[in-house]
DNA sequence: TATTAAAGAGAATAAAATTCTCATAATTTT
DNA sequence: AAAATTATGAGAATTTTATTCTCTTTAATA
């Protein structure tokens, strides 16, 4: 199953704003409403779509501080990947986990409340953990640009 | 203004779904429907709900390269800033770029198809910048975690 | 060329969003 | 403390949107 042009401008789309009604969908992409809704339903049915979110704002919620952290693991560590990630699945504050090509570290993308909030956060839930060898905080100062949506 | 506790979690339900009709939020955090849908009205209003999009699956869709890359400019490009960060917002595939504290670097989340579409991507819209001195380029491998959910 | 399968249009229905009116509780003012 | 104002909730009414259905057209296949 693939996709054709029509899908494509409609993914591209709702994944801009996803309160649009398949009505001006529709009406963008040159479809009447019906078939319109249908392809979005399998789109969605398809996986194509994993789902719809409301974007806050993370400033006005006090969350000033964004940081992105490496952290190496010792080998001991690298025996209990499983439980150090489902850790992660479990930090709110963490809000993306890589690992890394060539190293052997995780880059974790971790959001709080001032300074004195992330040094909680690492302190009490980073290096707390006996196999946690070292972590490295980049601080990011301004966003430029952040978007989920897909280059399409 | 401020948010109360039910604001708090409203906010909360959201940001993990937000196809969730206004009753069923109602039923979540104990409000009839018609003051749940004036709070979120409200929260829209405000700018605490920037906006709702539909996420897609990046992988199904063959964007299977994933980079965080450092881009450090030259003293002659410090002065341009305004005119790089232009041209960021305009590249697609960067999703995200942050200025870094101590560094006088940016760093940019770049999204592409294979190693060759990043390739291209530094090539022809990177390293072609003159003022642009220096990129390094972060591979990741894995996903472990990636959410849009602030620690509420 | 006949036949089947995909995909679109438009109408009908169901569900959800939005608005309105009224009641209650909290807060402020006198 | 009483009166008045404001904020917030409930429920019904209305409008809009999502969803389903039937029919037609187009495209693909035998």
């Amino acid at each position: 199953m693939s996709l054709n042009q029509v899908d494509r401008q409609i993914l591209a789309l709702i994944q801009q704003d996803a309160s649009l009604s398949t009505a001006e969908i529709a009406d963008k992409v040159g479809l009447s409403q019906s078939p319109c809704w249908r392809r979005i339903a399998k789109l969605e049915q398809d996986g194509y779509i994993k789902g719809k979110v409301a974007l806050l704002d993370d400033k006005k919620l006090g969350f000033d501080m964004l940081v992105y952290a490496n952290v190496r693991l010792s080998n001991h560590g690298r025996n209990n990947l499983a439980e150090f990630e489902e850790l992660i699945l479990s930090y709110d504050e963490v809000t993306e986990c890589y690992t890394m090509a060539g190293t052997m570290d995780f880059m974790l993308r971790i959001i709080s409340k001032g300074i004195d909030g992330y040094e909680r956060f690492v302190r009490d839930n980073l290096l707390n953990l006996e196999y946690v060898q070292e972590v490295h905080s980049n601080v990011t100062m301004t966003c430029v640009k952040r978007t989920t949506a897909l280059p399409l």
